[in-house]
This record gives C-alpha cells, structure tokens and sequence, in this order.
RNA sequence: GGGCGCGUAGCUCAGCGGGAGAGCACUCGCUUCACACGCGAGGGGUCGCUGGUUCGAUCCCAGCCGCGCCCA
C-alpha cells in the first residue's frame, strides 16, 4: 500500500466491479423490506451540474446505507425527454447545417432527434457512475420509451374521462423565439426600468375623462374596458359609463372589479384580455371581447399596424396621444417583466388555444397527504410553501407547440368532433367520420414526469416492480422543483395509484459559486463537478459536498472537498498501520484494555449518532461526526494507544484493531464507498463485498469506562501545554505514555500560563455564583454544574503548583 | 407587491437561553518507524446595528441596516 492513497482508477474500477456484480441491483421478488428513491429525472440533453452531484451524493448515501441495513433497495435512474430543451439543442445542430425541422418534417426531425441522443444523449449517467452513485443501472427508463409513452396515453385519457381536461382560447406565456407556449413555472420575473404612460380616456358622455397608467401602450389598441375598484371614491361617479380608447375610439365600458389596485398609477386600469393575464381573469368575469393586436412572432397585427414591433406601434400611439392632447406624461418605471427561463426572451402573453387541465380536483389529496404528513418536507418549511401553492392552484396548460415529446392522443374529425383515444383511433367516436387529423401538438415534459415514480415500474401494467417498489421512500430535488415536480408527483401518484409516491421530500441546499450567486452559464461562475473529482477524487468530492449540504444555501469552496480527501488519507494510513501488523489474525472484538473498550463504545456511540442525522436528513453533521471519530478517537487515540501491543505481536489487540477498522469502513462506507471497499477488499476473512456488509448491528456490550482514557486526555492536554507532568497510574499512564511519548516531546507552552489561565476560569466561576440572584433564580442543576466546575479547576491548580 | 431565509474568526460554515466552535488559512515546534494530504501547541471573534424580555441573550421579541431566494 501507497503511503499516499490515490483515488485514480481505484475509483473507476470500483465503480465497474460493483455494477458488473449486480449489487446495484433492486430484487422484485424479495422479501425484504424495500427502499425505494427515483430519481429526479435529469434532462436527457443534460451533463451533470453541482446540483445533480450534491444530489447524486445525498441519495448514494441514503441508498448505501439502507442496502447495507439490509433493505431491498432500488434507485431507479433514467431520463426526461425535455421538450424545448432538446428540441432547441436538435433545431441548432439543423440550423448550423443550413437546414431547418420545418424543412425536414416532423418525422425526419423527430428521427433526427432520436439520432443525435443516441450519439450524446445520457451522458449524465456515466457521470453518475463516476461519483460512485449506486443506481441500479439496467433499470434505466426514458420518458420517451414505448412503455413509458403508454403511462402518458393512459394518464391523458384518464384525466379527460375524469372531465378535467379542457380546450379553450385562454391567456397563456408565449415565447416568440421557443415558438410554444410556456407554464407559469417556466416564466423568470426579471427587473426591467422601462416607462410608464399616463393617457386620458375620454367619458363618451362628454362629461370629462378618466387617466389611465400603461407600461404597454401598444396594446392600447386592443383594450376593452376601463376598469376601477369599487372602494374608490374618485371613480365611483363614472362607473357604468363608457369610455373612448384612444387611437381606435373604441367605446368601451368603465367597470368596478376588487382586483384593480387603487395604488397603482392612476387607479384606473385598461383592460387589456388578449394581452395581460389579469386583464383577461378580469374580462372574463365581466364577459368582454378579448382582442388581440400582437401575433405569434411578436409584431403587431392591428389593422395599420401590421408587421411593427411593439416599441414601434408604442411610439405610434404615444405620437398619437400627444397630438390629441391626450398624454398626460410618462415618467420611468422599474417593474418585473417576464421573460422565458429557456430562451431568455420577454414572454408575450397571448390568448391561445390549448389543452388545459383543472387541477383542483387533483390537487385536494395532495394537499390532504402533506396537511397530515403522509408527506413531510425537509426542511418543512417547505410543506407550507407547497401547500400555498396547491391551494391556489390555476389550470395548468399542457399544450406545447413543440414537435419533440408525447404527441397528445387527441383527434378532430372533419366536422370538428374530439375524439381522445389511448391508440389511434379509426373513426371519430361521435360522426364516425374516418376524416381524423391528430393534435399536432405535444405535452408538457412535467405531464409525463408526475408519473415518473409509477411509470418507471411499469404502469399501468400490474408488474411485479410496481407491487415491490410502490409507493417509494424519499424524494430528494432541488427548490425549485418543488412545484414542477414534487406537487405534481404527488397528484398523479395520489390520482392513479392511490397512494403517495414517497413519504420524504428532502429539499437540498442549493451550492452557490464561489462569488456567492448562483452558479450559471451565461455568468460562467460554475464549477463543473467533474472537475472536482478530477482533481480530488469521487470520494472527497461526496464527502465535500454532504459537508455542503445544508438547510442553508452553501458557497462552494474545496475546503470541505479537501478535508474529505485527507479522510480518506488518513484512513487508508491507519489501514496501513493496522493491516500491516496483523496479518496473522482475524478480525475479532477481543478487547482487554481499556483503550479498546472505549473505541468500540465511540464506534458504536457514533454509529447511533449518524443514524439519527440520516434519519433526519442532517448529512451534514453526520459526516462531520465520521471525521472526528476517525482523525480524533480512532486514529490520534486509539491507534496511538494500542501501538506498543500491536509491535509486541499481541495477538488480541491485533484482532480487535481489525475488527475496530472494518467497523470503521462500515460507518464510512456510505459517504466515501470507494476506498472503504479498497481497504476492506485486504482485510482478513472478509466474506462479501463493503458495499454489501451488513451496517453494525448497536453494540452495547462496549459501553467503556471511559474515565482512564479522559484522564490521560486531560493530562495530555496538559502536558503538551505546560510541561506539567499529572501523576498519574494504570491505564491511565500506559495510554498517556503511548500517546504522548513524553520522552519524545517537548512541551510548548509553560506552566505558569496554564497557572493563569485555571486561575482565570476561577475568577469566572467564583463570580457567577457570587451572584445572588444566580444562584437563586437559575436551576439547581446549572447552579451545582458551576460549583463543580470550581473544584476541578482548584484541584487541577492545587496539582500543578504542587 | 406577498412570502421565506441569511448576516458568527481572514475564508467556508456549525451552534440557536447558562463558560464563543469546526475545517481551511496564519504563527511556532516537530526528518515521532501509518500518514508532512501528517503530529502538537498557539494567535485571531463588542456572534450586522439599536432597543426589549431574562438572574443570564450569539440564541427569544421588536425595529433598523445589508444580502439572497421563492411567488405574483
């Protein structure tokens, strides 16, 4: 063995061997209890980003755990389709080749897609391997695969018998530059300093005007309406009256509507339905026309202003105002505009026909299974933020003009009949015409992603999958995702399954870039994980970022990466040691002194500790006990304490060194699998792999007297501060001579410091219980711990000046 | 505009009602036969600011100042 443990190709190796004997792999048919995590589906089209890796990590680290616990363990791994995403990469590579998917058609561009994720989609999993991830691989599903399509079929045909699907003309978020249509989620509010523009409505009665506020005066021409609040007192006179829009002298009614803010601009708003999404909730209350001026691409479709930008048809009307005396003033304005998260473009609100699903219905178990904690949210913060959301749900427009995805199962017959079918239908079902045309258009890659923790066992087939590993455990994403995904899960596992998908939701840090934003490409601030492992290892890098994980968000350093190596470092240097000396015993826990005792105890004690931070998600100090136990107790003490008896050949120290170590590698295991499993591969009378060794059982039987081993700490301590020598006896002086080698050691500080520094927690102690109402308001026990506090700081004082 | 969260050592972060912690960085001492990716010791903090509650506040409450995220 290296001195110095290098994780190149070990790491690999591992990686291969585990996978190649099958101990990722979930058994449908066990008896075990099962522990099941899908994973997030990462965008086919992806590569891994901090994200995926800190993840990767979390989920490893659950799954390794209860694999060695002896759980039926399934991490089911695969990919989502990501309609635009793919769409935009495939569209790219045609435009960089002088052609397009409207010339090739949509069959060919769909087989293009097909094509080029052969060539580069699915890299994301081969990066998951490298991080040492223990997916069961051969269980990879797409949302693309036939099965899987049939899941989305299915779903969609369920929905609409359940009446919960819709089409309608309604007000969605177009991109111009995607060309489809986008949800709510996938809309960035991004700050804009743009202009406000005050113009005066004349009453069409003759009897004055009314001032409206516009940040877009282009839709000015599609307005229908004027609309106050029914508080107001400034307006109250002209409700019910008609105003005339400028430009267009439209005579449209003046309303009073509740969801009109009387603070902004002028309290009057134009009602805008074809172009503002409030406007159109508004006009639809009050049964206006809802007209449009603005088109698929952006430019205006007013008569007159056909083919201008909006800035251009704006600069018309203001023009227009100004010359009918009819602007008051424009003053700048700073607001949040939307702009699609993929494209970046400012999102046009448009009415649109599309597929729609009321979500109500959907949405009330899932709001029952969080309200009574079938779900729980870590942080649970969480929970109400998820519940907020439920509880205002809007219909969800499923419809994407996109030709990459689940082309939805729907078809219109020549005399305009809808005809929605699980497979191609051959007559309408209400004419019986055979004249059918299919939607062209695709669904939301989230529709098929709710059913991701079902559909990836094979429903709506009973498969024997589906009965092991349904309903899942945990759920571990992003922020988010919590709506994207987690809500929507929850829905369709609720609706379809009946039962929750998973009972955790853990809701990870999101780890910043070093300058404390968010990691981006167009920023370029990322840090790629890959080159982490790179340079420090998949171990370290796990470690690093299960230090990094957090209720908090975390600025990524390779502080945390860099102490995960020197873990691993130093653990395959005490590995050395051990392995080196006793290559002629078993393991066995045969402890005589009291050093080995106290070890096991540690061990096991922390053993208990880091169950109970996994149990709760808390990674992050479960690694840091694991540390500690290994730099503090393991190696500083207890190997330091038993080195004599391991040079002297003592056959039982030497047993119960190999057995403290492969309990150690045991505890690690999760966070840092590949070189635990290198070490364990040359320990002794090992009998299956680390990675399937069962997790240490509690181990009561060590609960040590740790009093010996405390003293020589304490003395130690001492020493190397002061020079000051403790009598000490026993144990005590065989630990403290074992570790310390006095003999050997100069020590640092002097006497008198220490002198003074007991003297000054005297004087602390002695003044806290000087204070009456101290000691007669605190509780007893505080009170009795500081008077003991005293004694052992006089009696440490008295022992030193002796 | 609504909601949530964060400001603790030079850096990255724990702690969240009874003596301010970790890792890194820094200083000093160690060619100690597992490890210099090491061992030992040390310096370094009015715990954002101002009030309040309490015998006692980094921790609870209020306000303020910075920073961030989510939702509209």
């Amino acid at each position: 063995m290296d001195p110095l443990y290098k994780p190149e190709g070990v790491e690999e190796r591992w990686a291969r061997i585990w996978e190649e004997e099958g101990l990722y792999g979930a058994d449908p048919y066990s008896d075990a209890p099962s522990y099941v995590i899908a994973v997030p589906p990462p965008n086919v089209t992806g590569r891994l980003h901090m994200g995926h890796a800190l993840n990767g990590t979390l989920q490893d680290i659950l799954i390794r755990w209860h694999r060695m616990r002896g759980f039926n363990t399934l991490w089911q791994p695969g990919f989502d389709h990501a309609g635009i995403a793919t769409q935009a990469v495939v569209e790219k590579a045609l435009r960089e080749e002088g052609t397009s998917r409207h010339e090739l058609g949509r069959e060919l561009f769909v087989e293009r897609v097909w094509g080029w994720l052969r060539q580069y989609g699915g890299e994301i999993m081969a990066q998951f391997r490298r991080l040492g991830c223990s997916l069961d691989y051969a269980r990879e599903r797409f949302t693309m695969d036939d099965e899987y399509v049939h899941a989305v079929m299915r779903f969609f045909v369920h929905l609409h018998e359940r009446g919960w699907l819709f089409r309608d003309n309604r007000i969605i978020n177009w991109c111009t530059d995607c060309q489809t249509s986008i949800s709510d989620l996938e809309v960035e509010y991004r700050e804009l300093d743009e202009s406000l523009t005050y113009a005066r409505y004349p009453l069409a009665d003759g009897t004055g005007s009314v001032t409206i506020a516009t940040a877009r005066p282009a839709t000015i021409l599609a307005d229908v309406a004027v609309a106050v609040h029914p508080d107001d007192q400034r307006y109250a006179r002209v409700v019910g009256k008609q105003a005339i829009v400028p430009v267009v002298e439209r005579r449209v009614p003046i309303v009073a509507d509740e969801r009109v803010d009387p603070e902004f601009g002028t309290g009057a708003l134009k009602i805008t339905p074809g172009h503002d999404p409030v406007d159109f909730e508004i006009g639809r209350t009050h049964k206006l026309p809802e007209l449009t001026v603005i088109g698929f691409d952006g430019r205006m479709t007013a008569p007159g202003f056909e083919g201008l930008t909006e800035d251009e048809a704006a600069d018309v009307v203001v023009e227009w105002l100004r010359e009918h005396d009819q602007l008051e003033k424009r003053e700048s304005y700073r607001h949040s505009v939307g702009h699609c998260e993929r494209s970046g473009t400012r999102v046009q609100p448009l009415i649109s026909l599309q597929w729609w699903c009321d979500m109500t219905e959907l949405a009330q178990p899932a709001i029952r299974a969080i309200e009574d904690g079938r779900v729980r949210l870590h942080p649970s913060v969480h929970g109400r933020v998820a519940l907020d959301w439920l509880n205002a749900i809007r219909p969800w427009n499923i419809s994407r003009q996109l030709w990459w995805g689940h082309q939805l199962p729907v078809w219109y017959c020549v005399n305009g009949h809808v005809t929605v079918a699980e497979t191609i239908p051959s007559a309408c079902r209400v004419c019986g015409s055979h004249e059918l045309t299919r939607d062209p258009d695709v669904l939301d890659t989230w529709f098929s992603s709710a059913l991701w923790p079902f559909a990836t066992l094979g429903w709506p087939e009973e498969t024997p999958e589906l009965r092991a590993f349904y309903p899942g455990d945990v759920n571990s994403t992003a922020r988010e995702i919590i709506f994207l995904w987690v809500a929507r899960m929850l829905m369709a596992g609720l609706e379809l399954m009946g039962d929750v998908p998973f009972h955790d939701v853990i809701i990870h840090s999101t780890v910043l870039a070093p300058d404390g934003r968010r990691m981006s490409k167009s920023l370029g601030n990322g840090v790629d994980p890959m080159d982490v492992i790179e340079a420090h290892g998949a171990d370290a890098t796990r470690y690093g970022l299960a230090k990094m994980s957090s209720t908090q968000d975390v600025r990524f350093s390779t502080g945390p990466i860099e102490e995960g190596r020197r873990l691993a470092n130093k653990l395959w240097n005490v590995s050395r040691l051990i392995l080196s000396q006793t290559s002629d015993v078993e393991p066995e826990a045969r402890p005589r002194d009291v050093e080995e005792r106290w070890i096991l105890a540690r061990i096991d004690a922390t053993r208990a500790e880091v169950e109970r931070d996994l149990a709760a998600y808390d990674f992050a100090h479960a690694v840091d006990r694991l540390y500690h136990l290994t730099f503090d107790d393991f190696c500083d003490w207890y190997a330091e304490a038993i080195k004599p008896r391991l040079y002297e050949g003592d056959a039982d120290a030497k047993a119960t060194a190999l057995e403290a170590l492969s309990l150690l590698l045991r505890l690690l295991h999760p966070v840092i699998p590949h070189v635990t499993e290198e070490i364990w591969t040359q320990l002794p009378a090992r009998d299956t792999r680390l990675i399937a060794a069962n997790w240490p059982p509690p181990a009561e039987l060590y609960v040590a007297d740790a009093n010996a081993l405390l003293r020589a700490q304490e003395a130690a301590e001492r020493f190397r501060r002061s020079g000051v020598l403790t009598p000490l006896g026993g144990d005590e002086k065989r630990i403290f001579d074992a570790v310390v080698r006095p003999e050997r050691q100069k020590a640092n500080g002097d006497a008198a410091a220490e002198i003074a520094r007991l003297e000054g927690e005297i004087r602390r102690a002695e003044g806290m219980l000087a204070n009456e109402r101290f000691t007669a308001k605190a509780p007893a026990e505080v009170v009795q711990a500081e008077r003991e506090k005293l004694e052992r700081f006089r009696r440490e004082l008295d022992a030193i000046r002796d």
